[in-house]
DNA sequence: AAGCCCTAAAGTGTCAACACTTTACAAGGA
DNA sequence: TCCTTGTAAAGTGTTGACACTTTAGGGCTT
């Protein structure tokens, strides 16, 4: 039942934040639930020390709030939460957009073509896990070439914290064409070094997201 | 000697993470330098677990890096992480410049006259201290009618980690009535409701303090 | 004198025990 | 039956001690 700790290359604390992570990723600890600390502990097979410490990169992270003696409590997102989220992410998105066509060089290309033609087969193939997977890989790149490390880090803080929301809202495997064609729009922007149509593709490329989240609650707001 | 732990309102590890934080931003810690947990501890007059929470924490904010069995170390900002800073602060002040239109009300206009008002005494005055007071309030009251608290966040975080930066670089006592100027330029674009405009008066705002950075700096860069 | 190794001190990483707070529950009274 | 109240269990907050790693310094060798 030990999740083996193997190597603490960089320490316990990290370790088990990295594991606590998980845990509330997958959904095995719930929004609302309270994280005990005792239970983790014997869990990692570690002492209470080494999780108190991960729970306060966690809830640096805002994926946990602590309650003096209360203890800690996974974050429940709030639709309006989501909804800012994702007009910070439009945000910071453009800008990297709008900034890599500053940097983009031969090998980029490559790596672009090479993630847009495996998003297709992704598409062909409906493979939604996939496609997810890639698309956080062309985001990723676009990030990289904004060649603004803090900008970076930010938008990888925004991706961490939307991932607590609720899955049910998001998975709309229709899109999934549609989100490449705009993928195919934005880098053809960027190679082209247009930085005003980088920009505003890669922010309403965000915000179509948005609209999708608000039109799959619609009325039945549940939170 | 004992820094008066009083009302631990929010427990040991908050407490102390505050006193940390005034220790590194008046420069008692300067940049590169170790933090001690046991000579810490003793000064704040805990032990040190809540001292090793309070470090997590810092970590978080991006204030001190740790080092696996060596300590962690007061961040030394470089000029290029610092201009990297000065532009996604510019992008999210002009965000929320352009968001803060639909949310202004007459409360908020007599606040923002009495700003205006202040910082012009602080100009006449020669007062810089204060003047950097009211420039920060300021800037929070665009943040907070910009309706958007993750941004809101966001944009504190970049400003606690401007704080490291070397002083010397950032005192330009004789920009105060450009500056100002420019509030007013601002504050004028957002009663009015020109988003356009307040978005790029915003970010040319903060990106003019950026250009001063650089040629403060000018050849001799020290880091 | 310069370089290496060995040892002791300093410091971080971890742990188990103790103190205090909150919560759950059961017994007693209206 | 329902509410109150006291008590025990559960859980968090904090501490001091111990183990391991890094670092600094002295003595030895060359």
């Amino acid at each position: 039942m030990n999740a083996a700790p193997e190597k603490p290359e960089q320490g316990l604390p990290v370790f088990v934040a990295e594991q606590l992570k998980q845990l509330i990723y997958s959904g095995e600890l719930k929004p609302g639930e309270r994280l005990n600390e005792a239970a983790l502990a014997l869990r990692m097979g570690t002492s209470r020390g080494p999780v108190r410490e991960a729970i306060r990169m966690l809830t640096g992270l805002g994926l946990v709030t602590a309650v003096l003696n209360r203890g800690v409590f996974v974050r429940q997102m709030s639709v309006r939460e989501m909804l800012e989220l994702y007009d910070l992410r439009a945000l910071v998105f453009g800008f990297a957009a709008e900034r890599a066509t500053d940097h983009v060089a031969e090998s980029h290309k490559a790596q672009f073509e090479q993630l847009l033609h495996a998003m297709d087969v992704a598409c062909e193939t409906e493979n939604a896990n996939l496609y997810y997977e890639l698309n956080l890989k062309f985001h990723a790149l676009v990030l990289l070439l904004a060649n603004n490390q803090r900008a970076q880090a930010a938008y990888d803080d925004i991706i961490k914290e939307m991932h607590l929301f609720r899955r049910e809202y998001f998975n709309a495997p229709g899109n999934m064409r549609q989100s490449n064609a705009e993928h195919r729009t934005l880098y053809e922007a960027i190679v082209k070094g247009s930085k005003a149509k980088a920009k505003s593709t890669a922010e309403r490329h965000v915000l179509k997201g948005r609209e999708r989240l608000l039109s799959n609650i619609d009325g039945a707001s549940p939170l």
